[in-house]
DNA sequence: CGCTAATCTAGAACAAGTTTCAGACTTGAT
DNA sequence: ATCAAGTCTGAAACTTGTTCTAGATTAGCG
């Protein structure tokens, strides 16, 4: 029947969507289709690294990855979406990044933070790109909660794999969403200029050390 | 020379500002100016109440405040500027009915848990209205940094009113610090609906034992 | 190979934030 | 009272995100 595959949930604006099934199996893309999704994400990575969400405008992806705008909507239903999905893309490298060279840390307190400054440091490197993720992830409505609870998930991996914990307990995933919490904000107020990349180390290594408040005798 | 004083740092986009000084003193408003920007903010507030960030409109908050678009403009500079402005208000607020009853428990950490939670009830009651002004403040980029911060000193103060610490060392000042950025990124979540009021109050307290745990002995 | 449904494209159109401008209005000083 | 400088108004214009449309393309199927 179709063409090319339908990219994804499409099912955006128009009426109800059998509100009940999520979207378990997303249908899987063409080769071309991938690889135009590649490119708006190249795109849209690039143009933010120049100048951060602002940047980003959607006519300039659309032609830079060409592709028409329309195009675009349908593959990104949103400017926020599209930013989402591209902190996505960048999450994964760098997770791949960091599983390579585990932190060295006695405490999981002092590896998560390790991990943390790791990350921290590559977001230093460019600021702009950083700026438009973070920006679209905490901007993000309801609309973007799966995509943004992917990126959330995700986070949630690279903390936990930093502590080395295999079954945390419930109170340690709270200490992690905190964690996440303070990462979250402190990189908007370094971001917006209100807080030092030392501040940023401060609230950081603050913050972890809940870890060890909730951590249960070493094995 | 001028009519009605200028109404404030007029300075944005027009080339440098002598960017040395800040703006310590505020040039006083004229009464009717005083009254045009409180229609403003009162405008903001009741749209935002209604359909949270995009429901104010700034064609609409000119017109239910009877003031020309551009007279908007000049008192505040952008749309994120009138809604950290119009959080800065209902922030005083906030601080003045908290102050009243002061929070009743054991701990510090207990105190301040208490009393944020106090004022995460009264968020749930406009949620629209808190989901304009939290969007906003996150959102804001450095043009707004002197308000965002004003509104993150009021937030200090209001915590460090709930400790009872006159002389907090810098390491509790670091304990505020994290917990304002959980305060505002738990929000976050909870209005994009990826967390739960239950999942909020157990972030608060969990973060809240940073305090206990860097307190001096109590005297 | 030829069909058919879905996708892609180019471009216009719309919406809301922001800017601009000419003219009417205020205010404080002379 | 008059004047100059700064404000306010009303309306149009501009920008960028988003939607819509008609027609050209593409993919899977018989």
């Amino acid at each position: 029947m179709p063409a090319e595959a339908k990219v994804s949930a499409k099912v955006n604006k128009p009426a109800k969507v059998e509100a009940g099934a999520a979207a378990p199996a997303s249908p899987p893309l063409t080769e071309r289709q991938e690889a135009r999704r590649r490119r708006i994400l190249h795109a849209s990575a690039q143009l933010a690294s120049r100048g951060g969400f602002d940047a980003v405008q959607m006519r300039e992806v659309a032609e830079s990855s060409q592709v028409a705008l329309g195009t675009l909507y349908r593959y990104f239903p949103s400017k926020i979406h599209l930013l989402v999905a591209t902190m996505q893309d960048q999450l994964e490298h760098m997770h791949g990044t960091l599983r390579k060279k585990p932190p060295q840390g006695e405490t999981a307190a002092e590896r998560v933070a390790e991990t943390l400054m790791r990350a921290f440091r590559a977001l230093q490197r460019e600021p702009h790109l950083a700026d438009a993720m973070v920006r679209a992830l905490t901007f993000a409505d309801r609309s973007v909660s799966p995509e943004v609870d992917q990126v959330s998930r995700q986070t949630t991996a690279i903390i936990l794999d930093a502590m080395g914990q295999e079954n945390p307990t419930p109170e340690q995933l709270s200490a992690v969403r905190v964690i996440e919490h303070t990462w979250h904000s402190a990189l908007i107020t370094w971001l917006s200029g209100r807080a030092s990349i030392a501040q940023v180390k401060i609230d950081i290594e603050t913050v972890c050390r809940l870890i060890d408040l909730t951590a249960p005798a070493t094995p």
